[in-house]
RNA sequence: GCGCCCGUAGCUCAGCCGGAUAGAGCAGCUGGCUUCGAACCAGCAGGCCGGGGGUUCGAAUCCCUCCGGGCGCGCCA
């Protein structure tokens, strides 16, 4: 509601001081910190004092007394040097809340948004890192389509890298197993596989680092593995589909789901490469070297990245994409996924369904022949959403540039590296888990997560403490409930507060992961939010226990009747705050940046656990303000509701 | 050397498309459960917004510069 009036407000302004000085620039309200001045406020007038050479307080007059009435709007104030405050007719906004609005038709531009994001390595469990990054992408898709937008989810699986290649050396080197054997781990149940490789993992990189000779088995099974023929090509697939399952559900436990998953090895036996190749090589975005440290590379010339002063030592010889043996870097095949994401490759992959998750969503994997059912179209976005960690931005230029340089202006454009910092582990967490710092790594704020030294706290272990600790809770406070009903409910808890903790924080900052701040459910949390939900469902549960139904709010509450009950300033700074949800998930989109949505709904409960406390509502004797405070919790409540949706938080029943 | 990020209360962080008195949470102290649930609420205390310069009627916010910390910059992925 908030949103609309805003955006209708900027309208009716736009319009007139265009038409009235001749002004171009957008409308753009601010909302003052003091609820005094009013909900809106414009400070054109101290832009147009410049330009007029009038002073601003007089041009804030003669504005005002021309532009008249506004509906919906009480009061148009000038205040302070020259702001224009403008106040809400309270009565007639809540009445338009109540009786709810006409669907909004989607100004949003047609085409369809893909986020791709998760994209963990298939050789390893899970850790807090590869969470942020989905939590972060999954929330961002969720507030996409609560706002309109057609949005795809898409997780690369890189299947045939070295990290794999690392994990299969391991099974046949260090432990001599066949790939039988291993698909025989795969299956049994008292083996937990992703854990086990976790394990091996730091493993067989430590004897890399003791016996360096040995690096000649990765480039082995490297080969072997992209010619996907062979012992080693099928251990792979083995160990990369085993884990690639242990990652969605993982990622499951938390609500995160995908529609499709584009894996490495079609990339490669479907020749996407040969095809971006030739793309790159006509319109002249690559160059062969034929001399310099280069020579018999194919080479992206500096200049298409590193902008036009890009006079230094190291970066004038370019980004090597295709190597003098003749294979393709990891940024090269970055950029043939990137051309078939907006549909510019000329090519797309094979498709069949992978799995049925339990609400009935089903997910796609790439496959290299057709599949028996027909798959829905993937790829051709309009705009891409790459969610990956900051530290490879250099690479998400190079991939955008080479957009750039085939002549996709356009699609570099919407080509967004939705970047965030990594989560690193506090000192005080690495030797709770047992890590050995030395000095210098104690004297840091933080010590950086390592899959290869097995540094790092594991998702799942994550969840499964945070659920144990809710699950104190929940049964002290409720003894008498079953048990399965308990740990669900705890289960939910764990999820609020690992979501939330994962979205407070900016994107651009590291996260120095503690325990003792990711377990609390007490202040800005997941679970302080869904407390707040759970309190007023019970409100509603209380009035159904004595007996009387909810009242039809439409009916008993008039404008005037709301007017009379919304002169509380607190009522209706709540409303307000309650109102503003689309508002806030417009400006997350603008600014690409879900930790405002959390904030928000924190923000909310705050808000509303105050108007809880103060004002007991079923004890409430005179009638129309006993109705309005049900209809304003019912409405809290509500909004509340959708905000913990967005976020991918559950409203458990109790708590 | 070049590029990106961070520096705001004891700690962890919001605020940064310039705007009116800089906000939360945690920790600390004080008070509040016979009321719709205390995973809560209210209050107190706590700030040269890293330093300096500039732009502006106005700077935590924009520009420059310096300092401190982090991450990148391979024919690795």
């Amino acid at each position: 509601m908030f949103h609309r009036l805003e955006e209708t407000l900027a309208g009716i302004f736009s319009k007139h001081l265009e038409k009235r000085y001749g002004w171009r620039n957008a409308v753009v309200f601010e909302q003052p910190r003091q609820p005094e001045f009013g909900e809106l406020a414009l400070p054109v007038a101290f832009q147009l004092a410049r330009t007029l050479r009038r002073p601003p307080r007089a041009i804030a007059d003669e504005i005002v007394r021309e532009i008249g009435a506004i509906e919906g709007v009480a009061a148009l104030e000038v205040a302070g040097a020259g702001y224009i405050n403008i106040r809400f007719d309270r009565g007639r906004y809540a009445r338009s809340l109540i009786e709810g609005l006409p669907p909004e038709e989607c100004a949003v531009a047609d085409g369809k948004i893909i986020v791709e994001h998760t994209n963990i390595n298939p050789n390893k469990a899970a850790h807090i890192g590869h969470l942020r990054n989905a939590v972060l992408g999954d929330t961002f898709v969720r507030i996409l389509r609560a706002r309109g937008r057609r949005v795809e989810v898409q997780n690369y699986i890189d299947n045939t890298g070295v990290q794999v290649a690392d994990v299969v050396v391991a099974f046949e080197r260090l432990l001599g197993k066949t790939p039988e054997e291993v698909a025989a781990m795969t299956a049994d149940p008292a083996v937990r596989f992703d854990y086990f490789c976790w394990d091996l993992y730091a493993r067989i990189s430590a004897h890399y680092r003791e016996h360096p000779e040995t690096l000649a088995w990765r480039q082995q099974a490297l080969e072997a593995i992209e010619r996907g023929e062979g012992e080693t090509a099928r251990m792979a697939a083995i160990v990369s589909d085993a884990i690639m399952r242990a990652h969605l559900a993982t990622m499951w436990r938390l609500g995160i789901v995908y529609d499709v998953l584009p894996r490495e090895s079609e990339i490669l036996h479907l020749k996407f490469w040969a095809a971006a190749f030739e793309l790159l090589r006509e319109r002249g975005a690559i160059r062969y070297e034929t001399e310099g440290k280069n020579a018999g590379c194919w080479v992206m010339p500096a200049a298409a990245f590193a902008g036009d002063d890009a006079g230094g030592e190291g970066g004038e010889d370019g980004k090597v994409i295709v190597r003098s043996n003749g294979t393709v870097t990891y940024v090269g095949k970055d950029i043939a996924y990137q051309l078939w994401k907006f549909g510019l490759l000329g090519k797309d992959f094979h498709y069949r369904p992978l799995l049925t998750y339990p609400n009935g969503h089903r997910v796609w994997v790439s496959s290299e022949a057709p599949g028996d059912e027909p798959a829905p179209e993937f790829g051709r976005g309009s705009r891409v959403y790459n969610v990956i960690d900051s530290r490879q931005s250099y690479l998400q230029d190079i991939v955008a540039a080479g957009l750039r340089a085939l002549g996709f202006e356009k699609e570099a454009e919407n080509s967004i590296h939705f970047a965030y910092e990594m989560v690193a582990l506090s000192p005080r967490c690495a030797a709770e888990l047992g890590f050995e710092l030395d000095a210098e790594e104690r004297r840091r704020a933080y010590v950086e997560v390592s899959g290869r030294k097995g540094l790092g706290v594991k998702a799942d272990d994550l969840v499964d403490k945070l659920i144990e600790k809710a699950l104190e809770e929940v049964v002290s406070r409720h003894p008498q409930e079953p048990p399965e009903k308990q740990r669900d409910i705890a289960a939910q808890i764990a999820v609020g507060a690992l979501r939330y903790f994962m979205l407070k924080y900016t994107r651009n900052v590291v996260i120095a992961f503690d325990f003792q701040e990711a377990l609390s459910f007490e202040g800005e949390t997941g679970p302080y939010v869904q407390y707040a939900v759970v309190r007023a469902r019970s409100i509603f549960r209380k009035l159904a226990e004595r007996g009387e139904s909810v009242p039809d709010y439409a009916a008993e509450l008039d404008a005037g009747a709301l007017e009379r009950q919304l002169r509380s300033e607190d009522f209706w700074q709540l409303l307000l705050t309650a109102s503003k949800t689309d508002a806030v998930l417009e400006r997350a989109i603008a600014v690409g940046e879900p930790a405002h949505a959390a904030k928000y709904a924190f923000q909310l409960a705050q808000a509303f656990n105050n108007f809880y406390h103060e004002h007991p509502i079923l004890a409430e004797p005179d009638r129309e303000r006993r109705t309005f405070l049900l209809w304003l919790a019912d409405y809290v409540r509500a909004q509340l509701e959708r905000t913990l949706g967005v976020l991918g938080i559950p409203c458990p029943e109790y708590m």
